[in-house]
DNA sequence: CAGTCGATTCACT
DNA sequence: GTGAATCGACTGA
């Protein structure tokens, strides 16, 4: 007999904390993503931590801009950019005001609304991989740039919301090197993801883009 | 204002 | 394993 998962949403304060204490707690955690054709709930299995202006690989570590300013405000809310001209890319911001630090949401286990999301991800060949990476998650989630700054701490309903689910016990966390991100930001740790989950998605070191001419 | 490249994915060989 | 797709943000002059 499994316990049901705790459907209470997660709170700011939960939020409120340093990135690098958020992000693996967040594994286990389900997010529901409230679509116009329905929605779509996902028990997220691999997340990484983004700690702002100490954090080469962060896209907060030069500063404010008109792209990443949802990630200086305050925690709980979503931070969604656009990027390989095709892509999106889904995180929540944590810590206070100020301090930029965000959770990108690598991947997860579609655990409702599978059917919407398999309308979004024709090339998924099975389910597992319907949100096994940061891109194909938001793409299975319908979230894109109209979503940057949505508040998931609001009520149930809301375009996005985050609940308590069944966190994972420290046991069955595992890090490493954060995935594709680029010169001293690549030496972290600050992968996280739940042990030999089926929809983790595979580990890629940075690799600099080929030169055209 | 032009050049570079990205917190990626997909189709092919 | 390799290369293409595709565009907006950021950089530096």
């Amino acid at each position: 007999m499994i316990a049901a998962p705790d459907r209470t949403p997660l709170t700011r304060d939960f939020f409120d904390r340093p990135v690098l204490d958020v992000a693996p707690d967040l594994l286990g955690r389900l997010l529901v993503r409230t679509t116009p054709a329905g929605p779509v709930e996902l028990r997220l299995t691999e997340v990484e931590a983004y700690d702002g202006a100490n954090d080469p690989g962060s896209h907060a570590y030069r500063g404010r801009t008109a792209r990443n300013g949802v990630m200086f405000g305050p925690p709980g809310h979503v931070y969604v950019y656009f990027t390989y001209g095709m892509w999106h890319c889904m995180n929540l911001v944590c810590g206070p005001v100020g301090r930029a630090g965000g959770v990108l949401l690598r991947a997860g286990e579609v655990t409702a609304g599978a059917d919407g999301a398999r309308r979004r991800r024709l090339s998924a060949r099975n389910d597992r991989e319907l949100a096994k990476g940061p891109a194909r998650l938001a793409t299975a989630l319908d979230v894109d740039r109209s979503l940057d700054g949505t508040d998931a701490c609001g009520p149930a309903g809301s375009p996005v919301t985050v609940l308590s689910g069944t966190p994972v016990v420290p046991d069955q966390v595992r890090s490493g090197p954060r995935t594709g991100v680029s010169g001293d930001g690549g030496v972290h740790p600050w992968r996280f993801w739940i042990a030999n989950d089926p929809t983790v998605s595979p580990y890629r070191p940075h690799a600099p883009r080929r030169r055209s001419t």
